[in-house]
DNA sequence: CTGTTAGCGCTTTCAC
DNA sequence: GTGAAAGCGCTAACAG
C-alpha cells in the first residue's frame, strides 16, 4: 500500500500539514530545523510519493498538460500525422517531464456540425493546460471550446490575425522561403518559379507569399504569374506542371526551383527534369531547388537544400521552453506568439560518389 | 464552473449518490423511469463532465494508462526512438481514446545503479496500467519497480524465458526472418547470407536463430558460419563484409542476401554490389535481398522485400486490442505474450522506370 | 512554530 | 426505489 501524509505525520507525531508544508516546502511554514529534516527523512525512506488524483482535487492543479491531437485520419494533416510521426510527443513528453509535469496524448474529431460541447475536449480536472494541434482550422474550432471552459492552451498555427491573444505556435513559412529564395539566388538563378500544395490553408498562402515576397525584393522584381503553381502535392500534377514549364524556351525556362510542398514536389521535379537529364545542383549547367521538404530523405538524383525533418520536433521544444513552461509558471511568456525557422540544410542523392551518409541505426 | 453531481442532484431534488449510481448505471440501483430520464437529460443540458480526480480519489481507478518510454537519448533504442519516431504512441492514443481512457507518456531514465525507489516510474493514482517501452534490459529492470508497486503492465520485448507470466508484446523476428528466406529461395538462390545489426540484444539474437533455422529447414543445411554477419549497423562495416563475401570465388559467392539490420545495411549492400555492378532483384543474373527495413524507404537501384515502417504502430495497435483492453477490463487475455508478424512487402528503388509511388504529401 | 479543520467531487455502503 | 453519510489523500486557511 503506497505511504501517505498522514501516515508519515503520525509516525512522526507531528501533523499533516506541516508534512505537507515541509514536503511542497509552501511557503508561510515555519519548521524547526529538527523537525524538517526528520520529516524530508522519513518521506524518502518510506518512499512516500503525494497522490496525484488527490492532489488534484484539492489544489485544482494537475500538473499534466493534455496534447490534444485534433483532427481525424481521412483529412491531410491527420494522416500525415498518423503516417508519419513527427516525434513532437516524445520530445513534449521528454522535456515537460523533467519539470514534473506529466503528458496526457488524446485525439479529438470535433462534430461535423461545429459545436463542441462543454468538457468534450478536455476537463480542467485532467490538465492545466492543453496543447491543441492539427489542421487549422479545426484547432480554432476546438480551442473556442476549450476556451469556454476555461482551459488555458496553446495553439498551433497562424491565428494572429483573428486572435492575435491566443498563445500559438507556428513555423516561419515566409522566412523558410524567403531562405530558400536566397540559397537559390546565391547560384546565381534569376528565374524563379514556385511549387507548392494544393492546399486553402494559411501556411500554404504564407510559403506563396513568402516566395514573392522575397523574390521581388531580393531581384527587383515580383515572380512571373504562371511561376507560381500550387501543383505539388501529387507526381502527376507535379510532373504536368514542370512538363510546362520545360516547353517554355530555353532562355524563358526557370533555372531556380522552390519547393513549398512534400515528397511528390521534390521527386516529381527532379524525376520530369531527369527526363530531360536536366540534373538539380548549383552547377552553371544545372538547375537548382530550395524549400520545404524533408532533408535527410534522399534526393534521387541531384543536390538542393531543404528544411530538415526533425523540426517539427524542435518546433515543440521552443514551444515547450518558451510557452509551455511559462505559461505554467503564471508569469506571462515574453511573447504568446511563436514562429520558428528551421535550418536549411543541404538535401542530396546517394549516388555512389559523394559517399553516403554514415547512417548508424 | 464545471457542473457537479450535487449540483444536478439539488437542481433535480433527487439525492447525489442517485444521480451518481444512474449516470454511471451501477447495478444495485434502481431508479423510477421517470428519475433516471431526469437525471440523464439534467446532465446532458447541464454539461456535466465527471471529475476525474475526484473520481480517481474515491474509487482508485485512473481512467488511464501510461506509456513509459524508458531509455536515454544515448542508447541506441533511445536515439532511434527520439529521432524516428514511430506513431506508436498517436495510435494508443487514438485506441484508447475510443474506448474511454487517456494515455499518460512519460519518459523515464533507471538509475545506472538499478535501485528504482517505489513510485519513481509510476503511481498508482496517475494509472490503471503502464506500457514500457524501450531497450529489453532497461524495461526489465523497470518492471520489477512496477511490480513492486502493484501496477499492472505490458513490457515490450523477449521476457518469456525469465518471465514467462509477463504481458508483454514484440515482433516474431523469427517469423520475420523465414518469411525472408521464403522468399529469398523462391527466386532459385541457395547461397544465403545474413547481415544483421550488431548489438547484444534479445531481438538480434533471434534474428540469426530464425535466419539459420529457416535455411537449415528450407535448404536441407545450415548457413555458412561466415554467411552469417553482424556487420550491418553502419555503413562502413556491412561494406567491408561484403566486399568479403565478394572476394569469394563466384560460384561461392552469395546469391541472397537476409537483412536483420536497418537502413545502413540496406545501402551499404546495395552500394557495394553496384560498385561491382550487381543489382539486387528476383532476376537470373541478379542477387537477392530481402529482411527487416522500411519498405517505404526508396531502394538506391535494385529491388527487394522488407517489413513495412507502419509495423511498429501495427504491433501497437495489436498490443492495445489485445493485450491492454483484455487487462483493464481484468478479464484474463488469451494470452499474456503477444508475438507480431508484419507483411514483407516490396521496396523499389524510385528509377525513372518502373514510375514512382503516388505520394501525395 | 505547529495543529485543527473544512472541504475538493466522487464512490460506496448501508439504512430507510 | 431512494437518501445519508463516510471517506479517498491532499491542500489551505486559520487558530493557537
Amino acid at each position: 500500500m503506497a505511504v501517505t501524509l498522514k501516515q508519515i505525520a503520525e509516525h512522526l507525531g507531528v501533523s499533516q500539514s506541516l508534512v505537507s508544508g515541509v514536503l511542497n516546502d509552501r511557503d508561510g511554514v515555519w519548521v524547526s530545523e529538527e523537525n524538517r529534516r526528520r520529516i524530508i527523512r522519513a518521506a524518502r525512506e518510506l518512499g512516500y510519493r503525494p497522490h496525484a488524483a488527490a492532489r488534484a482535487l484539492a489544489s485544482g492543479k494537475t500538473h499534466t498538460i493534455a496534447f490534444v491531437f485534433v483532427g481525424r485520419r481521412d483529412l491531410p494533416y491527420g494522416r500525415y500525422f498518423f503516417e508519419h510521426p513527427t516525434g513532437v510527443i516524445e520530445v513534449l513528453a521528454d522535456l515537460l517531464g523533467r519539470k514534473g509535469y506529466d503528458l496526457l496524448v488524446r485525439t479529438y474529431s470535433p462534430p461535423a456540425g461545429g459545436d463542441i460541447p462543454p468538457g468534450a475536449v478536455a476537463h480542467p480536472s485532467t490538465c492545466d493546460l492543453a496543447v491543441v494541434w492539427g489542421e487549422e482550422r479545426v484547432v480554432e474550432q476546438t480551442v473556442h471550446a476549450l476556451e469556454a471552459d476555461g482551459i488555458p492552451f496553446v495553439a498551433k498555427g497562424y491565428h494572429e490575425e483573428s486572435h492575435p491573444h491566443w498563445p500559438q505556435v507556428e513555423f516561419d513559412h515566409e522566412a523558410m522561403m524567403r531562405a530558400s529564395v536566397e540559397t537559390v539566388i546565391a547560384h546565381g538563378r534569376t528565374r524563379l518559379a514556385y511549387l507548392g500544395f494544393d492546399r486553402d490553408e494559411a501556411f500554404a498562402h504564407r510559403l506563396i507569399q513568402g516566395f514573392s515576397a522575397a523574390t521581388e525584393q531580393l531581384l527587383g522584381t515580383p515572380p512571373r504569374p504562371d511561376f507560381i503553381s500550387s501543383a505539388g502535392s501529387t507526381h502527376d500534377s507535379t510532373r504536368e506542371q514542370v512538363r510546362r514549364w520545360l516547353g517554355l524556351p530555353e532562355d524563358q525556362r526557370p533555372d531556380g526551383y522552390i519547393i513549398g510542398g512534400g515528397a511528390a514536389a521534390w521527386e516529381g521535379l527532379e524525376l520530369t527534369l531527369a527526363e530531360d537529364d536536366v540534373r538539380l545542383g548549383p552547377g552553371r549547367d544545372q538547375v537548382s531547388v530550395a524549400g520545404q521538404g524533408n532533408a535527410s530523405d534522399p534526393m534521387l538524383f541531384g543536390e538542393g537544400h531543404a528544411f530538415h525533418s526533425v523540426s517539427l520536433a524542435e518546433l515543440a521544444r521552443e514551444m515547450g521552453e518558451r510557452l509551455l513552461l511559462p505559461l505554467l509558471h503564471a508569469d506571462d511568456p515574453d511573447t504568446p506568439v511563436l514562429r520558428f525557422l528551421p535550418r536549411l540544410t543541404p538535401k542530396r542523392s546517394w549516388r555512389l560518389d559523394p559517399a553516403p551518409p554514415r547512417k548508424t541505426d
